[in-house]
DNA sequence: CAACCCATGTAATGGGTTACATGATTAC
DNA sequence: GTAATCATGTAACCCATTACATGGGTTG
C-alpha cells in the first residue's frame, strides 16, 4: 500500500470529522487547521476526484433546499488509509517559516533601534494572529480537536510574545544606537539576571 | 523598486553576514536558519547568478589553498535592498507546518490510549530537536543573532514539549479506552486546576 | 437588486526539493 | 587509498497558491 500524499490524508480527515463537502473542507482549511496546516481549494477539489477514483471515497450528490452539492464519505478502504496515517509511528513533517526570525538573524549590523522595530513588528503579528484565532473560536463548535489546536495556535503566539517581550526588555537597558551584535553580546555575556 | 524574492533576501543577508561564497550559504542555510526558514541548493545558486545580472552582488574569484570558489560581496544596490528589507514595516510571512497537529485536529475518534501516543511521538520530536540544535550551537561561533535565532528555537521546542506534557497529564487521569474526543470535552469542561 | 455566501472546479504560475552531475582537496 | 568535505551547478519533478470562471440562493 503506498502512501497518499498530505491533502489527500486532510480530505479523508475532514470527511471522518464530518466535513463532507468540498465546501465545507475548504471552510475548515480556512478557519480550523489554516495556522498550522495550510490547504487551499486548488487541492481540495482535485483531491475530491482522485480519491473518489481510486476508492478511498465516495461521493454522493445531494440537493438540499435547491442548491446542490456532494457529499462524501469514506470507505472502508479510506478508513483504513486514515486510520493507518493516524496511529503511524512515522515522524511526521514539521516546519516553521518565519520572515521575522530570518530578519533577526540577519541583523547583526543593525542598530539596537531598528532591532527592537522589528521585534515590535513581531510582537504585533502575534496579537493580531491571537485576536484572530479568538474570533475564530466559536466556530469550533463541539469539536473538541478543533479547540485543542486552536488553543495550541493561541499559546504559541502568547509564548512567542512573551519571547520577544523579554528580548525586548534587555535591549532596552542597551545605549539605543549601539550596533546590534554587540548588544546581543553583551547581554548573552551576563546570563539571565 | 520591484521587490525581491525570499530567497534573494537570504542571499543578501548571507553576504552580509559573513557567508560571501554559495557553499558557506549552504552550509548556514542548512544548518543555522534552516529551523525556521528552510533554502536549498537549488535555490542559491541560480540566485546568485540571477542577482550577480542584475547588479545587487559582484562576484569574484578567489583560490586559497588551490581550491577555486567565488567570493560575493553587496553592490550600493544590493546593500540598499537589504537594509530596506531589514527595516521593512511590511507584514512578514508565517506559516506552521505540523503534522502532528493535523493529526491532532482528526483525533476526535481515536482512543485516549493512541491520542497519548501520538502526543508520546510529537513529544519526542521536539526532543530531538532540541538535542540537534544544541549540536549546531558551537556553529554559530560568535555571530550573535545566529545564537538568538537558535536559542528561539530550543525555547519553541521546550514550550511545546511542555504543552503536551500537561496535556497527556490530564489524560493520564482519564479512562485509556474512553473516545478521545469525548476525554477533551471533559477536560475543559473543568478548567485548569 | 446588489452584495454576499454557498458550491465547484481549472489553469497558469511560482516556489521549492531532490537527485543528478562533476571534480578537486584534505584528513584518516 | 578511500571517505569526507569543499565547491558549484542543473533538470525533473512535485507541491501549492492565485486567479479565473461559473452559477444558484439568501439577506438586507
Amino acid at each position: 500500500m503506498t502512501e497518499l500524499s498530505k491533502p489527500a490524508y486532510v480530505v479523508l480527515g475532514m470527511i471522518a470529522t464530518g466535513r463532507r463537502s468540498g465546501y465545507a473542507m475548504s471552510r475548515a482549511a480556512k478557519e480550523a487547521t489554516r495556522h498550522f496546516w495550510a490547504t487551499s481549494d486548488g487541492q481540495i477539489y482535485p483531491q475530491l476526484k482522485k480519491l473518489s477514483d481510486e476508492g478511498y471515497i465516495e461521493g454522493e450528490r445531494e440537493s438540499q433546499g435547491g442548491r446542490e452539492r456532494v457529499v462524501y464519505s469514506l470507505t472502508g478502504k479510506g478508513r483504513e488509509a486514515l486510520d493507518e496515517w493516524l496511529n503511524s509511528g512515522a515522524k511526521t513533517h514539521f516546519e516553521l517559516r518565519d520572515e521575522g526570525l530570518l530578519r533577526l538573524f540577519f541583523a547583526e549590523e543593525l542598530s539596537v533601534e531598528q532591532l527592537r522595530a522589528q521585534i515590535e513588528i513581531m510582537r504585533r503579528r502575534s496579537r493580531r494572529a491571537i485576536e484572530h484565532l479568538q474570533e475564530l473560536e466559536p466556530n469550533a463548535g463541539d469539536m473538541a480537536c478543533a479547540h485543542l489546536t486552536l488553543r495550541y495556535g493561541l499559546d504559541l503566539h502568547a509564548f512567542s510574545i512573551d519571547w520577544y517581550d523579554r528580548l525586548d526588555a534587555e535591549l532596552a537597558e542597551r545605549p539605543q544606537d549601539e550596533r546590534a551584535g554587540d548588544a546581543l553580546r553583551a547581554i548573552n555575556a551576563v546570563p539571565a539576571a
